[in-house]
DNA sequence: TCGTTGTGCAACTATTCAGTTGCGCGTCGC
DNA sequence: GCGACGCGCAACTGAATAGTTGCACAACGA
């Protein structure tokens, strides 16, 4: 694979990840996983009556989708967990964009300081 | 205001954020940024062809919606720059909720070894 | 002054999407 | 076995969104 190509595949999936992230429904969701532990679907659409559990369901989809949370069958129940290493995987690229700024900021100051 | 109402106004504040950058549209215009420096619309519009230079602008406001970059207008042209504080704000925002969930799991570690 | 360049505003369209509803199926408890 | 509970699948609908188009206006250069 060229670097193109792992560049572009990794920006698609930090896309994902932001767009997952980027609603108000699933991030109470994340954080109602975060501070409570693992939970099933309807433990999670409780106290949430502004919506369905299907809908409820589809926005954790969302979250599996963009590897965010991870699904189990537990008997009748289906829990979902958090998954921690895909939220550092969001704070590296954020790091890498502020840190590219920085260069690219020196850079410049070096440009007009020369000329 | 409330500490309730603090958490909600934050969490609102943090969805923008992660809306904004869940586009690879809005993403790579980041990058663009990133490493580039400074830039006028048309300049990020070039080379972009699949999009025409209102479509990128409509994409700029959002990210200066969301405090991402900020833009001043410099004679004839309107000016783009990244704006990292809220790139570290974002960061921020991740790092809570995982330390949330390893505490969380502590806490739930503790519950088992105690019964 | 005149052509060019960079931009902003507003309206329109087509597509996408969120959320609901209705159903059927496995699973647990009595 | 039988009711209740938790869940998945599929189809539908109204609303929001992305992107375009057409225009007008200010700024720069010759």
């Amino acid at each position: 694979m060229t670097w193109r190509k792992r560049v572009e595949r990794s920006l698609a999936g930090a896309v994902l990840l932001f767009a997952a992230l980027g609603d108000p429904t699933r991030l109470t969701r994340l954080q109602r996983l975060s501070d409570g532990g693992p939970a099933s679907i309807s433990l999670l659409a409780e106290r949430f009556r502004a919506m369905t559990r299907q809908g409820v369901r589809k926005h954790l989809h969302v979250l599996a989708a963009a590897g965010l949370i991870n699904g189990s069958r537990q008997g009748r129940e289906h829990v979902w967990a958090l998954n921690p290493k895909r939220l550092a995987e969001g704070r590296r690229c954020l790091e890498v964009i502020a840190s590219g700024w920085d260069d690219a900021l020196a850079r410049l100051k070096l440009h007009v300081e020369e000329s």
